[in-house]
DNA sequence: TTCCCGTTCC
DNA sequence: GGAACGGGAA
């Protein structure tokens, strides 16, 4: 038995379902400015960037970004508000992942010397930094890493080889795939394949899926894709009101607690439902968080963005 | 309205 | 194991 049948999921002709990926990938794909590079730190700042946005909405950003702090060290020496700020100027959302990609580059200073950790395992010790781009970063850097599993991956391991929806299963199948010391050509390949081919609505014969001929749904038709959670409304959440607190305070400096609030929300009023200690206990949140500083002074309530 | 979607914290 | 975390675009 074959170290590829043993896994149960894959086809016997293993390195022909790999090859026939790669050769896909290498003949065409999308050139991301971040495909062109191998600094890691470079490739962490487009990964923590692309967890949450579409990737053509984050090249501007990424652009502007290594322009104004193009080396991990002038980015831990920057002050935070400026990066958060930056983050909001480019509208990436999630402001606690600027925060995150800060406190990492200050990690890699202070307990790396400056050099970034070469491995999967010793990058997911900086902030941020979890399972997926530990392994996309020491892939993409140092082409070094493990088989990547985001949704894309699993995605396409669930439709072309039947792999349960499970992320233990997931990983062990995505692990056995990706071909030994290949993972920089290979993980780019299969989140390739999720993202130009294989989406929520497929497109197997207009993309040229080079995995068509052992793929489970083009055979059946069943293009079902694993659940992905539905997201509550955005528009009145609490991550809206965060959101709109970062933008003001990124604008205005250090801001009284009830101008704030007038400018948070319309509806405003100090003593009522949306009022000030709704407001305060936004603003505490936030400062838990790390992004705002809120001062007390001669009775008057202040938040501006932490340095 | 739905899509995008990994990490942290509890 | 589940909730919280953004905001633009299709």
């Amino acid at each position: 038995m074959t170290e590829a049948s043993a896994e149960g999921y894959l086809p016997d002709d293993v390195e022909r379902v790999r090859e026939a990926l790669v050769e896909w990938y290498e003949n065409d794909h999308r050139e991301y400015p971040w495909r062109k590079t191998t600094d890691p730190y470079a490739v962490l700042v487009s990964e923590v960037m692309s967890q949450q946005t579409q990737l053509d909405r984050v090249v501007d950003a990424w652009e502007a970004f290594l322009d104004r702090w193009p080396t991990v060290e002038t980015l831990a020496e920057a002050d935070r508000a400026d990066v958060v700020g930056f983050w909001t100027d480019h509208s990436l959302g999630y402001n606690n992942r600027a925060k995150y990609l800060h406190e990492a580059a200050r990690q890699v200073l202070e307990a790396y010397g400056g050099q970034f950790p070469r491995d999967p395992d010793g990058l997911q010790e900086l902030m941020g930094v979890g399972p997926y781009t530990a392994n996309a970063v020491a892939s993409f850097a140092f082409d070094n890493g493990d088989a990547v599993v985001d949704t894309n991956v699993k995605r396409v391991l669930y439709r072309a080889f039947d792999v349960p929806d499970e992320d233990s299963e997931f990983e062990r199948v995505a692990g056995a795939l990706m071909p030994d010391g290949k993972s920089r050509v290979w993980n780019n390949a299969i989140m390739e394949l999720g993202g130009v081919a294989c989406e929520k609505t497929p497109a197997c014969d207009g993309a040229a899926c080079p995995w068509r001929e052992w793929c489970l749904a083009y055979e059946t038709g069943d293009f079902t894709a694993p659940d992905v959670p539905t997201q509550p409304e955005f528009e009145g959440s609490r991550r809206q009101f965060r959101g709109r607190v970062i933008s003001i305070l990124r604008d205005g400096g250090e801001v009284e607690l009830d101008a704030l609030g007038s400018r948070v929300r319309v509806d405003y009023v100090p003593e009522g439902q949306y009022g000030r200690e709704w407001l305060r206990g936004l603003l505490d949140d936030l400062a838990d968080d790390g992004l705002v500083h809120v001062a007390d002074r001669e009775g008057e309530t202040f938040a501006r963005l932490r340095e």
